[in-house]
Formats: C-alpha cells, structure tokens, sequence
DNA sequence: TAATTTATGTCACTCGATGACAGATGACAA
DNA sequence: TTGTCATCTGTCATCGAGTGACATAAATTA
C-alpha cells in the first residue's frame, strides 16, 4: 500500500473520529462539517470528497452491521427455511456485537443512541434499512425458489426487519439488553408464527400442475 | 369564517398546488421552494410560514391515511382481537381511497409514486410511518391491557405496518392494486399465524395469579 | 529529474431554512 | 368612520449543507 493510500485511510478514520466525538459531546445537529474540518485540519470541500453527506458518518457504523447481516444469510445452508437462517444470521452479528472489545462496543452504542436520538438520523437510518430489505429479500427468495418481486418472501423479510428494529430500537444501553431482547422476540415470533409459514404454499391440489 | 381564515387557507391550497404540479413535472429535487413561492405569488419566506419544510407538501397527504388509520382503529369494538382491529381499519382506510373521484385518486397515487421515487422523501416517509407506529402501539397495548413499551404490542403492530409497506410501496398504478396487494397479505398472514397470537400469552398454569 | 496522475485548497454559488424588523392588512370597539 | 390592536407578509441578513470549477501541491511512474 503506498504512501497515498495510507495517507487518505488516516484522514478518513480522522474525519469519522472526529466527527463522532464532536457528535456525541455536542449533539449531531450542533455540529458543523467545518468544525470536524477544521479539527483535523482539512478544508470542508475534502471532506464532501471523503463522504457524500454528514449523515454517511454515524450510518457508516450502522451499514457495517447490515452488511455482516447480509454475508451471514448468505453463508447459511441451503436447506435451512428462510426465517430461521434470518434468525441465525442475526444471531451470529450478535455474537460479533458481544465479542467487541469494550471502546469498540461503546462507540457502537453511542452511535446507536445518536442515531436514535436524532430525527434527521432515523430517517436516514430507516431508508437504509429499507435499502439492505431489498437484498435480504433477494436472497429469501432465492431460497424459497420464488421472484423478489413476489409477496411472499417481502412478508418474511419484513417480519424480520420489524424484529430488528426492536432490537436496536429505543436506548440498548448495553448489548446484552440487545441480544435479550432478541430472545424474547424470537420466542414470541416463533410461538405466533405456524410451522413452514415461511416457505411458499406449495400449490394445493386442484390447481397443482402435473408432473410432465 | 373571517375573510383573515379564508386568505390563508386560499394560499395554504394554492402552494399545495402549485408545489405538487411542479414536483410532477419536474422532479421534487428540480423545484425550488422559491419556484413554489413565484407561482402563488408570496414570498419564500411565507413558504416557510405556511409549511416547516419543503417535504411536509407531499407528506401531508400520506400523513392524512396514517391520521385515518388511527382514528379507524380507535373506532374499531374493544372485543375485537388487535390485529384484526388493525385490518379492518386498513381496510376501511381502503374503502375511503376507492370511493375518491378521479381528481383526487390521481393526485393521491401521484403523491405516493413522487415519495416512493424520491429517496429524500423515502427517508421522510419512513420517519413518518414510524412515529405513527407509536400512536398505533399505545391503541394496540390499550386493547391487549398491556403497556406500550412491552414487545408484544409492538410485535403485532410491527407486523401490521411492515403488510401496509408492501401494500403502498412500489407502484401502485391504481388503488384496486392496492387493495388487492392487501387481500392478498392479509390472506397471507392469517395463514401464517397461529389463532389468538396477537393477544399477550395469558400467564400459563404454574405461574398464573390466583383470583382473589 | 521530468512527466503525469491524483488529492487538496480556494472561490463562487445554489438551495433549504431561520431570525429580526418594518410595513400592510384584516378584526374589532368606540 | 375612525383608531387601536393583533396578525400576516415582505425584505434583509445569515447560517449550514452540498457542488462545480480551477489552480496548486503532492505522490507516482518513467
């Protein structure tokens, strides 16, 4: 890696780390793009070259999560039915979340808290959500043998989404409070739901087509 | 009725107007609030006075269903189960959308197909929805006779709004659509879920208080 | 060292949004 | 009708996010 590359990874982690500690100690709203600028001593235009939008900051932390999300799902078995592999990917970010050393796991909190904590912030985080549902709802579909376009994978990947917003929504003050919460959810998720609900009726008997 | 009332919700519909034909025509990023203003004749500055940003134009209208919504659910019998409570206020939110003239069915999917095709707008949206939830949360834990802020409520809500997503995201060229869309959901949800799921778990044998 | 990318700073500008102040306009009582 | 008062509106100034253009400085490669 040469001396370039390094250099701009050093800006951008300085601009984030800057940018979240200016953040959390004056509130997101508060903060200007040319205060952070200014703190690691970069004009405000070169920070627009590094992210799109002030936003991109604290969501940057939250897109890593949906990302490990989505390459859980994807590493899940095939045979196993939609829902459960959702669950079980979720289960596993989890457990990444649980292993973060403790600054690390702080700084996840707080940003979750910023984000919370701030309408500007939720929205973007929501349509975010929104966005990563899309993929998540490709690769449910992908397992059921159906097209994203069909209801019936959307319906799954949407209950599962609301069950992630629980999670993390409203102050997790601590990533236990996070995984218990999941417990609880998947309990009563599995408890309401009826076995095999989550893959596609297989067509009933009078409109089944032949075997030809 | 004072002539004082009556300018004002002259000039209330008039920017409406004129905002929601030049978002059509233009794309809503392509307009500007200043554009808005030229056309009804008043200053920027009275935009402002009238509407706290240029997003609450569109969002008013779909802000009117989720107002329908609430007071539909508010309205429903107290013996009814929550979930069901909830689609048939959908489904009576429904039946207002289909027994609108022309004019106002057009402008109505317009509006919706503006916010789905703009991403600031769908960060609004969901912002939106999402302070919605809480209204329906709290009718939901009022009926169950549980608290707002247990997971139970918000289960059933969460899985009520993630089926009116589905419903009005993408493209609903017409509101039959909709409504079709929704039969088909609610279909799939009651096949999917066991009896009685959206009512909290009575407390079972051995933990349950005696009645005294 | 010379030539060429490429990142950065400066400048100018657009647009959304807000506060302050003064003037216009409708509401209301004498 | 007139004068008072509340309120609506326009003007002006300002801030902050975000973008395009251009020149310069730094790193890369030859």
């Amino acid at each position: 890696m040469g001396l370039r590359e390094r250099k701009k990874e050093r800006t951008r982690t300085a601009l984030i780390d800057a940018a979240l500690e200016l953040f959390l100690s004056k509130g997101y709203e508060a903060t200007t793009v040319d205060q952070i600028a200014a703190r690691v001593d970069v004009s405000p235009r070169t920070f627009f070259r590094y992210f799109a939008s002030k936003e991109e900051i604290p969501l940057s932390l939250a897109a890593e999560q949906h990302e490990h999300l989505l390459a859980e799902l994807r590493g899940r078995p095939d045979g196993e039915p939609p829902f459960t592999a959702l669950l079980e990917a979720m289960e596993s970010m989890l457990g990444t979340l649980r292993g973060l050393d403790d600054t690390e796991a702080a700084r996840f909190l707080q940003t979750q808290e910023l984000i919370h904590g701030t309408p500007a912030l939720v929205s973007a985080y929501l349509r975010l959500i929104s966005d990563n549902e899309r993929m998540l709802v490709a690769e449910v579909a992908r397992r059921q043998g159906t097209e994203p376009g069909e209801l019936h994978p959307r319906f799954v990947v949407s209950l599962f989404t609301g069950l992630g917003l629980m999670c993390f929504g409203r102050d997790p003050e601590d990533v236990a409070v996070i995984t218990q919460r999941f417990d609880q959810l998947r309990a009563l998720a599995e408890g309401s739901l009826r076995p095999g609900w989550d893959m596609p009726a297989r067509p009933s008997a009078e409109e089944a087509e032949p075997v030809r």
